[in-house]
DNA sequence: CTTTTATTTTAGTTTAAACTAAATTACAAA
DNA sequence: TTTGTAATTTAGTTTAAACTAAAATAAAAG
């Protein structure tokens, strides 16, 4: 329990990145993965969020065949990690995620990649 | 114990609103002293952060005469809280925030206000 | 070797956060 | 009323964070 704290406040201070942590929370997440869950963003950004929480010790990341498959590493968040699981809890959870989201959105919008088939 | 847990997370991400918060832990102190504790920046800086701590309900303040003495939440921070105070525990913290606002300074430099007396 | 798939990295864009300086409010005291 | 002191608010500046698009890397597969 080395004293990064100022580090973890950071990390979780982003809706971005704690919508992350809860993906890799319980179970293991390629990048790929993640990305699909979240195609709002590019696959680029996914990827700096990663990056971001690795520095800070947040997530761990194993490498298998073309794929790095990420996970929380809860132990490190402390006394904080029970305040992410609460926000969870919260039936209001996601829509307030989004309004967060939408509130620290920066650079370039827009429509990134779309989910539904493009017409040929 | 409603959720506001994004709010707090954002609001102690700041190196500078956890000086604040540091200031009126366990007693109040009036936004001038405040200020006068912090002189690299300005009155006006420091009731900013004020505010912003207010409305994440992590400080109170009282009126009395024309100043505004401010406290602490403690209750409002959850196991947040705690994580502070470790922090405040090691005896690098003072070093470790300067290097931290340091780095997240914004906006126009200047020497604000000097703390010894100018030339007449 | 070439292509495909998965991911990272880089260069550039947008925006809010953190600041300053100055104007404003508010209250007390001479 | 005027002056002084305490604090807040506003308008404007600087900079890093959050993004995009595209180039680069890496590893497998044809």
């Amino acid at each position: 329990m080395p004293d990064n704290n100022a580090a973890i406040f950071r990390a979780i201070a982003s809706p971005r990145r704690r919508e992350i942590l809860r993906l890799v929370w319980t179970g293991e997440c390629s990048a790929g993965e993640i990305h699909r869950s979240m195609p709002d963003i590019s696959f680029g950004a996914v990827s700096l969020h990663l990056r971001a929480l690795a520095r800070a010790g947040l997530v761990e990341a194993r490498a298998e065949k073309q794929s790095r498959y990420y996970r929380a590493a809860q132990e490190a968040l402390g006394p904080a990690g029970a305040m992410l699981e609460s926000m969870w809890n919260d039936a209001l959870w996601r829509l307030k995620l989004m309004a967060e989201l939408e509130q620290t959105r920066r650079g370039p919008r827009s429509l990134c990649h779309r989910t539904g088939k493009e017409q040929e």
